[in-house]
DNA sequence: GTAGCTCATGAGGTTTTCCTATGAGTGCGC
DNA sequence: GCGCACTCATAGGAAAACCTCATGAGCTAC
């Protein structure tokens, strides 16, 4: 025969307010039903916890001690299941998401803004790492979410679409090709052009794209930082293909931008999840965020 | 709707073994119950707490925490049901006890051996005090129980007879009231006395039966520790009038002792306790020890 | 002495809990 | 490719726990 939470309320309870009817009304039960919650709980422990007369109750010093131990557990019980409930409504909890850093840099501070805005309770710890790491933390479950490229069909990540990314042509000022609408790989191929490194996920997309339209890329410049490469294009030293959604670019005065039609130079920024691993309610209200 | 702790029972289990069914084994339920305390207990916090699949469960983070934190309140909640437990079997505890310092000297050595023996994990606290303190230690509840004198019916105290000290006379070596029997009343008045001293409830039940059968007290000397007086006596500088119980005589050569014939020179040394209040286990066994 | 307080008791009914049996989805081995 | 084995979910009926209401019994106080 075991205790049973009820049971050990109804003695802390009656300790409190030294009487069982009195206990009985504070939690909302009869009279009886409490004397035998008691009772069971007695006969449970193989402990005496009232000393019973006719004028009323008093706890045995075994019941005294019992009900302040149990009291304390009582409390540390309500604060985990406090804290349980208050994740739940969103109210606090925290999300690990990785990010690939131009994401980071870029779309994120917004969203995050808006989390507060909405949850202010919830926080967000940002890890920031290159695409193929992304993917690795989320399935590792060491990320509930992260932001990253969308690499086809992966049996434990679950992808959703949040916008395309498409390298851009970047003219310096008063560039020539800045009378035109759009940027076509041919002309790009055969001017100086400011490049990201050759290890980046951005550098290889373009080479990608220029092969597969039979042209040579011909980098003049090399940078790994996006503010490098912006400063290159912006002395003049040739026109950058860089990402549209870079902040450095909106925040270059002077600079003009153009699209260059082909498919291969985007790139579709998703959402990842673990695939069947449902979200915390935190991590849910983050997403939320990020999608809508 | 409120949770239960066989629920959080079963989210430890749960967490603990990966599995429904496992756990179920572990709790001795059916996979289908368990199932349902998972479930009942995802509605009352508003948590998912396992992501489900046909090929198993797996927590979530959330149930993950939540099964750590449970599981450290559940072994708090198990330590203090197996103290109380072990209380109940008198496998430890503690008993306070007020004792009059002749007993406390005298027979209660004894007492708290053969305590030992039978319930070594019993701890008494022991706390030496003259009759009238011995009672209102009881009283308050400081003392879960008390060896003192019979002190007439208290309607909040409880007496159960341990044994009789009675005063009797301590010869000198040599005296000649060794060749008696016993010695009268009228004898010890003509003879000089060593008494304790006035304060003493010894002094005053001997005060008493002389003044009952018309006599005065004649005391030649007046000590406060009982060694004292007996080393007075063994000096022949008078003939004792001490409790009969009194270690320091059983383990004094070379004195006699005789008894006085006056009933009123008897005390009854009681048991006390709160009536009405059940004692502690621990005070029951050692109320059992000085009782038997 | 009686009214008012306390807790205990007993009968009856309701709610909860559980178990057995079965279903449904997935992975594995033949 | 097809069952087999394993997982958890579901459903219906039975058992157990629980609660409430009504009442009793012992004590206190007026």
């Amino acid at each position: 025969m075991s205790y049973s939470l009820r049971q050990i309320r109804a003695l802390t309870a009656a300790v409190e307010t030294g009487s069982f009817g009195r206990a009985a009304l504070r939690l909302h039960v009869s009279q009886p039903a409490l004397t035998l919650q008691i009772r069971a709980l007695e006969e449970s422990l193989g402990v005496t916890l009232f000393d019973r007369s006719a004028r009323g109750v008093r706890p045995t010093p075994a019941g005294q001690a019992l009900a302040a131990s149990f009291q304390r557990i009582l409390d540390d019980l309500e604060t985990v299941v406090a804290g349980a409930r208050e994740q739940a409504q969103r109210r606090s909890g925290v999300v690990h998401l990785a990010v690939l850093p131009s994401v980071a840099a870029n779309l994120l501070p917004g969203a995050l803004a808006r989390l507060r805005a909405a949850h202010p309770g919830i926080r967000v710890m940002v890890r920031d790492a290159v695409a193929r790491r992304v993917a690795a933390l989320v399935k590792a479950g060491e990320a509930e979410l992260g932001i990253g490229h969308a690499a086809g069909p992966e049996p434990e990540l679950e992808e959703t679409p949040l916008f395309e990314d498409s390298l851009v042509a970047v003219l310096p000022p008063g560039h020539p090709f800045a009378a035109l609408k759009e940027v076509g790989l041919p002309a790009l191929a055969a001017a100086p052009l400011v490049l990201t490194d050759p290890e980046s996920s951005l550098r290889t997309l373009a080479e990608h794209a220029f092969a597969a339209a039979g042209l040579a890329i011909r980098p003049a410049y090399e940078a790994t930082y996006m503010s490098t490469a912006v400063a290159l294009v912006r002395a003049g030293l040739g026109i950058g293909l860089l990402p549209a959604t870079a902040v450095e670019l909106r925040v270059a005065p002077l600079l003009e931008t153009r699209p260059v039609p082909s498919p291969l130079l985007r790139r579709r920024i998703v959402l990842l999840r673990r695939r069947g691993a449902s979200l915390s309610p935190a991590a849910e209200a983050l997403a939320e965020v990020l999608e809508g």
